[in-house]
RNA sequence: GUGAGUGUAGCUCAGCUGGUUAGAGCGCUGGACUGUGGCUCCAGUUGUCGCCGGUUCGAAUCCGGUCACUCACCCCA
């Protein structure tokens, strides 16, 4: 038979990877707690229409990364690409309650892309929403969670970057200003159309064209309202304030169009080619727009494998005891007899059931990485007691099977 | 979507410009060591040479196609 792989983009993780992955996660899961984030789960796939309504119908994520199929009635569903869409259609559609809402989640995005270094068709993300605060101090405390992350993750060496986009009003205001100001000059193939659809993600493109071009282009802060302007200078005042490093790049959009005014992303120096690993921002008209009240709101999300691919703390995942035998039959009995009350007294262990050497049972102890191996053979049997076997320094001890548990205990 | 590189044993890879039995290390199993791992030595074990087609007396090797993986562009977390 052919052997079946893995779809394109995706991976499988094994105990020793996930044992960072736990650890990272129970890092978020406990910084969550401490600012007053619940858990939200949400299904995997949502109707298309929420997402192409939220992060726009012009963004390269709709137009041409999503996995959307027809179920059998023939509703166009879609794999989340991301998870702000379904928190807040979850939240609206329990019924909207008292606000602030405060949310985090963790959890599996698709998006069919080319994928390599750091990007995969399938990928996870953490991340928190915060509805219904407008105060700036949201903006704020939102990327204080974020830094007080990556710290708690040992990766003190980030660069937060920021702008502000502005209202609605300001967005357009600009982006008319932005669409005068390029008229007339080349572009990227890809900007020329952009023009047209979504000026403002000019200011983003790599291409060298481009960046000359809006190298002496009007900035986005300079055209905020006055209400706006206020909010970013405050927001950027209480970062100073807590000590929270950030960068200012007026060129800083996002590729989902639903953001306003806050936007920064997180990035990682020795990330060469500058991917972000983490962003966020303000998407105060979002809520409004999927059908609830208006309703102000911030977020940010981790992209984990860029994270997990940055942390150097290997946790050591601790091994199970290894019960090894020697002889027939009955004395494997005993000895599986002799695993079920350890294991009622939560002592973790695997049993070899096959009768070989002990050198090969040990062999394999040793590569399971057990600390100690418990060994009966028909002397043992006899006498009704085990041999505990501390592999770091080869000693042993025969110990009567009435205090096995109490001595194991105190040994691990 | 565009471009480049790579597909040979479970893993990492060698195999020069085509030549007959396709190799090494690691791993795995066993032994030296009759009930004691990590070191050493010895033996054994493992292959549609990614797939399809072409050139040739002969293809892992050359050519075309295809698939997969990796990386970069693009995009994004």
């Amino acid at each position: 038979m052919t052997k079946i792989n893995r779809p394109r983009g995706t991976y499988d993780l094994f105990p020793e990877e996930l044992t960072r992955w736990q650890w990272a996660e129970q890092i978020a899961r406990d910084a969550f707690e401490e600012y007053g984030f619940s858990e939200i789960r949400t299904p995997i796939f949502e109707p298309t229409e929420l997402f192409s309504r939220s992060i726009g119908k012009f963004t390269d994520i709709v137009e041409k990364q999503m996995y959307t199929f027809k179920d059998k009635k023939g509703r166009s569903l879609t794999l989340r690409p991301e998870a702000t869409a379904s928190a807040i259609r979850a939240y609206l559609e329990k019924g909207e309650e008292q606000l602030p809402k405060r949310f985090y989640y963790l959890g599996p995005m698709f998006r069919y892309d080319r994928p390599q270094k750091g990007r995969f068709r399938q990928f996870y993300q953490i991340g928190v929403e915060l509805f219904g605060v407008e105060h700036p101090g949201a903006d704020c405390e939102i990327i204080l969670l974020l830094s007080e992350l990556f710290q708690r993750w040992k990766l003190k060496d980030f660069e937060i970057q920021l702008n502000s986009l502005g209202c609605s009003i300001c967005k357009e205001k600009y982006s008319k200003a932005l669409f005068d100001y390029l008229k007339g000059t080349s572009l990227c193939e890809d900007c020329e159309a952009r023009k047209q659809k979504n000026v403002l993600r000019i200011l983003d493109c790599k291409n060298k064209i481009c960046r000359s071009a809006i190298e002496k282009a009007p900035k986005i802060t300079d055209y905020l309202c006055e209400d706006c302007s206020l909010h970013f200078e405050k927001v950027k005042d209480y970062l100073h304030h807590l000590k929270i490093p950030y960068s200012l790049n007026p060129h800083l959009v996002r590729g989902l169009d639903y953001y306003t005014r806050t936007v920064f992303e997180l990035f990682l120096p020795e990330l060469e080619r500058g991917i972000a690993i983490a962003a966020g921002g303000r998407y105060d008209n979002l809520i409004e727009e999927l059908g609830g009240r208006k309703t102000p709101a911030i977020g940010f999300a981790i992209g984990v494998e860029r994270l997990i691919a940055n942390l150097d703390s290997s946790e050591k995942k601790k091994s199970p005891l290894y019960l090894a035998f020697l002889g027939e039959e009955r004395i494997l009995k005993e000895v599986m007899k002799l695993a079920q009350r350890l294991r009622r007294n939560k002592i973790p262990l695997i049993v070899n059931y096959k009768a070989r050497s002990l050198k090969s049972q040990l062999h394999q102890a040793d590569r399971l990485g057990s600390k100690f191996v418990l060994i009966i053979g028909p002397e043992e049997f006899e006498k009704g007691t085990v041999i505990l076997r501390d592999m770091k320094d080869s000693s042993q001890t025969a110990v009567k099977k009435e205090n096995l548990i109490e001595k194991i205990k105190d040994k691990i």
